[in-house]
DNA sequence: ACGTAATGGTCAAAGGTCAT
DNA sequence: CATGACCTTTGACCATTACG
């Protein structure tokens, strides 16, 4: 229908249709509607019969609304409040003071993540404690060198969780399921983060370098190579550096879906992840030196799926090679990383 | 058939028939047929047990709905959209601009996000005429419903594919590497968001439904449950469009990482993701209805890993089933889900 | 052929939104 | 806080389809 030369019956305005009764404009028709559901009551100023035309409409609502009513506006036309269209912005804490006390946040000002990067600074130091360093280091690794690295990395892992309270919060079930989830991930994820300086190598906890395509080690997935090319290459063109690298890590740790994990721990977790995310994407979108970037902030998040591929990988090469034994598969390794087995203890123990 | 005392069972209106299951007025039945079409999700503003009565049925979209799911509407008996009866020119015998003058559905501004909004409009149109639909909807579906819809979404994903002009500019060979990485992913995507309107159940495209816990059907991986609990619930919960389903689907697809994937097509498979990402992040941060709801975009991203790993363990699920013998895997199913097997074609033909 | 029941689509007139 | 230009949703009404 074209409204184009049909005027409000109530202020002449340009109709936009039938309204409660009389053909009116958006105005009147809005007008009209406010006062009914807040049971508005006017009183006129003046001598109670005001004009009411475009210009004038706004000066007395009592005659408005009243040419409302004469000219056939109906009371009961109007229905009770509906369901918001679009949901009421959920904002959190709700304080209104949130006027930006604009703290320039110098370099970690949060606590989250300066937290994060104090424990892996602990651990940084703990490795001296637990890496048995080969002598000449540098040299190719073999599947030895692969392994015993592996074995450190979850030793560290496993301090590294002790030293969140985040973690230390939660019942040992999910404790365990939390770290058995991340365990192959973690592997994957230190790995690719200490090679960022390499090329085209991994670069073990002991010092020794697997070169992506060695053909010493067993690796039928070739977990070496995509590390290298899936995420140590992509983390260096973001330039990526430790505090998203933390974050990232306790986002993919703090997983509440992960196997295990009961529904009343699931919030606990969530929590914490949502938390972490929540620091992390702040720092991204307005501390880091590279903020300007565009979809920097999705890219890292988008680190998360090829991590996890390649991470699985490492676990069906792992089993491959304990199935054939071309490896030593230590007892933490066999409890953390591969399914539980009938043959070994159904319940992992002494880790925590 | 007289209907003067009939009442509805959802709000008590005078009833116009049986609609979608359930006796009620024409209110409600419309208001039950565009939820499904549009895929809306609500949120109860309230203690979630709003009255739904005639006078307040329009107050909580939430709780009319869920009063539309217990009173007996079936979201399967609601079809998909039928031409349009009247031609979409009203007024002028020969309107010049070939696209529909009438109101298209929610056209998107961005013309990326629209481009494929319209391809799934397609694929939405051509399911019709590849499904074979049982003929009573709704029963628990069989182990042999699982691989008809699994191959019907096969069909649909390559035709999907074919769509999509940043697809058809592809070499073959980074094209069938595409469509085998993503398929298991394709499959776990649709049925997770497909499903956002049940509860603890997996709708499948022939229409039935697969419940979390169905024991009829084998799953070792338990993958119908965690498509409900880690997929659809989240999707739910985070009120997850459709606009934002589509981009993420081809954030999915367009995997530079994808095995076989060659440096050359890497770059122009990357390029396209991060298009799409661009007018992903761009619509969920400033013209989603939920623009406001802190951390939305990641946890939106983070739907990637949990759907990543589902997709692996239903490939395992599809290979145990085919070494047992316990459902027939098709021809297509083997190529693009299964790794190549010396004992069939070493490379796959005839999909694209 | 015809009625009936259930699906579909239409669009005036309700509703809500949010910069001003 | 109120206004009103602009957009979304509702539901009375009519068309189409399947079946006996």
């Amino acid at each position: 229908m074209n409204f184009e030369n049909v005027i409000c019956t109530i202020c002449g305005d340009k109709a936009t249709g039938k309204h409660y009764g009389a053909m009116s404009c958006d105005g009147c028709k809005g007008f009209f509607r406010r006062t009914i559901r807040k049971r508005h009551s006017y009183v006129c100023r003046f001598g109670g019969d005001c004009k009411v035309d475009k210009a004038k409409r706004n000066a007395c609502r009592k005659c408005r609304f009243e040419v409302c009513l004469r000219k056939g506006m109906r009371r009961d036309a109007v229905q009770t409040e509906r369901d918001r269209i679009r949901p009421a912005n959920l904002k959190s804490g709700g304080n209104s003071n949130g006027s930006g006390s604009s703290r320039e946040t110098s370099t970690v000002d949060d606590p989250l993540l300066d937290q994060l990067l104090k424990v892996e600074a602990t651990m940084r130091q703990l490795r001296c404690t637990v890496i048995t360093k080969t002598s000449d280091a540098r040299r190719q690794a073999t599947t030895c060198d692969v392994t015993d690295s592996m074995n450190q990395q979850l030793i560290l892992m496993v301090e590294w969780a002790k030293n969140l309270d985040q973690f230390q919060r939660l019942d040992m079930n999910t404790q365990i399921s939390l770290l058995r989830h991340f365990s192959a991930q973690h592997l994957v994820m230190c790995a690719a983060f200490r090679s960022i300086h390499l090329s085209d190598a991994v670069w073990l906890t002991n010092e020794t370098c697997l070169h992506k395509d060695s053909p010493k080690v067993p690796d039928v997935n070739r977990v070496a190579a995509r590390i290298v090319d899936h995420l140590t290459t992509p983390m260096r063109q973001l330039n990526m550096n430790e505090i998203e690298y933390v974050a990232l890590k306790a986002i993919a740790f703090f997983d509440p879906l992960a196997k295990g994990v009961d529904a009343n721990s699931y919030n606990e977790v969530e929590e914490t992840r949502q938390k972490v995310l929540e620091s992390f994407e702040q720092h991204v979108r307005t501390v880091s030196a590279y903020k300007e970037m565009p979809r920097r902030f999705a890219n890292l998040l988008l680190l998360l799926p090829p991590m996890l591929a390649i991470a699985r990988d490492l676990i069906e090469d792992v089993q491959l090679c304990k199935l054939f034994g071309l490896a030593s598969i230590d007892r933490l390794m066999q409890e953390l990383m591969l399914p539980p087995d009938s043959s070994s203890d159904p319940q992992p123990q002494n880790v925590v």
